[in-house]
DNA sequence: CGCGAGACCTGATAGC
DNA sequence: TGCTATCAGGTCTCGC
């Protein structure tokens, strides 16, 4: 579920709410999301730190420790990351507690298991997230980034930006959103774009990016924040999941590329 | 190496 | 009502 804008919205909570308070207690009910990481080592790592920080790296949120240990923690398709003063007693996929030493407790719910939550020090978190192409708001990510990137792939352009090497952070809806904006198809080879394309392109991932953070990000069913509440974007989505083109007014195609559930305009996304 | 298909897991919803 | 099938906002890995 929750992709940049999402995880951002998150981030930016956590760190007017938690930053600078100490984690009394850590409970790891369950070791399914820890990558092989043992619970007792997370709950020991985390137990009486207090959290200096709340950082992101694309859909990563990272609790900087006062040990120099993050906390790692995405939140795969389904994982909610709540503030509550008590965790809930019939919830079958709680994954982490901890409690703060105010008595309040952030908890992380997910019930497909697909997040993850591991702590690592200063040099297992840098190898944690080599892989991870740039920050889609960051100065890294320019038009001569992807340009010289895509010159030579064949690859489709969605999957490549689903792809988080690429960049980091987009997911379905966003890119979707993006290309529509940009009035290019999925399906387009990556190193056919033009250079004007590719502009096209990189203006509108950051713009639709940065529209949904304002948003407090997209909602459709679960996929909270940080105090339940809905996001508001899903309101101002243009073609993911939508009836009609807001552009042409022509009906929106939902097709299948790379495996994922697309929305395409067929007369603006050629 | 680049690329796409399938796997991973549970729950909500649609259709019979 | 209750069964089965399909789909879901994300990665990972496996073959070609």
């Amino acid at each position: 579920m929750p992709e940049l804008p999402e995880v951002e919205t998150l981030r930016a909570d956590l760190q007017h709410e938690i930053a600078g308070h100490a984690v009394v207690r850590a409970d790891v009910p369950q070791a399914r999301m820890t990558r092989g990481q043992g619970i007792d080592e997370i709950v020991s790592r985390t137990s009486g730190q207090r959290i200096r920080s709340v950082g992101r790296r694309g859909k990563f949120l990272l609790l900087q420790l006062e040990s120099e240990d993050t906390l790692l923690l995405h939140r795969g398709m389904s994982g909610n990351l709540f503030l509550e003063s008590q965790a809930d007693p019939g919830a079958k996929h709680r994954h982490l507690s901890l409690e703060l030493d105010d008595g309040r407790l952030l908890t992380l719910y997910d019930p497909r298991g697909f997040g993850v939550i591991q702590v690592l020090d200063a040099s297992a978190l840098t190898g944690r997230l080599a892989s991870l192409g740039p920050e889609p708001l960051g100065p890294e990510f320019t038009v001569a980034y992807l340009a010289d990137r895509w010159a030579k792939r064949t690859a489709s352009v969605k999957p490549l930006l689903l792809n988080q090497s690429t960049v980091a952070g987009l997911g379905n809806i966003y890119t979707d959103e993006s290309l529509w904006a940009a009035e290019l198809h999925p399906t387009r080879p990556a190193g056919t774009l033009s250079t004007e394309e590719i502009e096209r392109l990189h203006g509108q991932i950051r713009a639709t990016l940065s529209d949904a953070i304002e948003h407090r990000g997209t909602t459709f069913s679960d996929a909270l924040d940080l105090y339940k509440q809905p996001g508001t974007y899903q309101y101002h989505l243009r073609i993911f999941h939508r009836p009609a083109c807001p552009r042409c007014n022509g009906p929106i195609q939902q097709t299948q590329i790379a495996n994922r559930g697309t929305s395409i305009c067929p007369t603006c996304q050629r």
